[in-house]
DNA sequence: ACATCACATTTGTATATACAACTATTAAAA
DNA sequence: TTTTAATAGTTGTATATACAAATGTGATGT
């Protein structure tokens, strides 16, 4: 389906407005795609993001900026993220001893489990979209994504 | 910067797992900047959106179910939305004589003219982004954005 | 005519996002 | 040492999003 189909557009777009919203819209249902995976475990997108980067830290302590600076949206509210994963004890929340401006959060095993459990259908999701192109094209594509992101302004 | 760099991964991630990641991210930061750039006027992105198709439309009223289903967000509240758009008398909202279920809702000069006014910042948004790559690989991304939506389930 | 169903939209509610203001702590400067 | 500035995180508030339930209207069947 192109993407003046799914816009019911009736001119022809240009290839810049027309990559803008491929872009918007294929992220949206990549969103919805993902969303009704993690529905039924009572996790939203930016939480399970969070409990990942946390995985991450492979035992490391992740203070909040860290946390806010590996996420894809930098405008989320880390603090209330946390909250949400805290009240549900997939973390735990300290302050750290050297600094105590700072904060220091940690996946708890009961989180780790989650995302295990959640594993093989985050694969199975991704690779929903990923079989339909091949190798090459998915590399190509990241290449171009990468590329086109990088603006001069 | 690579996807890789941006989420600050210390693995290297398959492919499916980056295009994911990259459109994702992509879709940030194409929206970020959009947000910036409405921002002085007063108006959501999707507002904006609204407005667009209503425009489309030529003068032709479009009800609910028309705006909603040539949105990208499909999710979105199409009736608080078009509720944000009276107040500021961007457009008007009548009940459809010919059946009082639909809701008849048409453009307003004032409408327009605030189109016509970020008409020329759009197009430099658009450009801002696609300015970085050729037209050949615009046209490419499009197609293998095309193609990486369409699931096989 | 009456019941039933489908359709179009609105409303309610919980959660998420955006963004500014605020608090607490540490570092730097005078 | 006191003031000032920078850093890290939290809180408040307005708006947006997600999703289910409710309302009102029209179409269909008996």
């Amino acid at each position: 389906m192109t993407i003046e189909e799914v816009i019911k557009s009736t001119v022809k777009l240009d290839n810049a407005k027309k990559v803008i919203l491929n872009i918007m819209y294929t992220q949206n249902v990549i969103h919805d795609h993902f969303n009704e995976l993690i529905k039924p475990y009572d996790l939203s997108g930016e939480q399970y993001n969070v409990l990942r980067i946390l995985r991450g830290q492979k035992g490391k302590p992740a203070n909040m900026c860290v946390i806010q600076e590996r996420m894809l949206a930098k405008t989320s509210n880390t603090t209330r993220l946390v909250d949400k994963l805290l009240l549900k004890d997939y973390v735990t929340r300290n302050v750290c001893p050297d600094n105590r401006r700072k904060i220091e959060v940690l996946i708890t095993q009961k989180g780790l489990d989650i995302l295990k459990e959640l594993d093989p259908k985050v694969d199975e999701h991704e690779r929903a979209f990923a079989n339909n192109i091949s190798q090459e094209e998915l590399e190509l594509l990241n290449q171009l994504l990468e590329k086109y992101r990088t603006q001069q302004n």
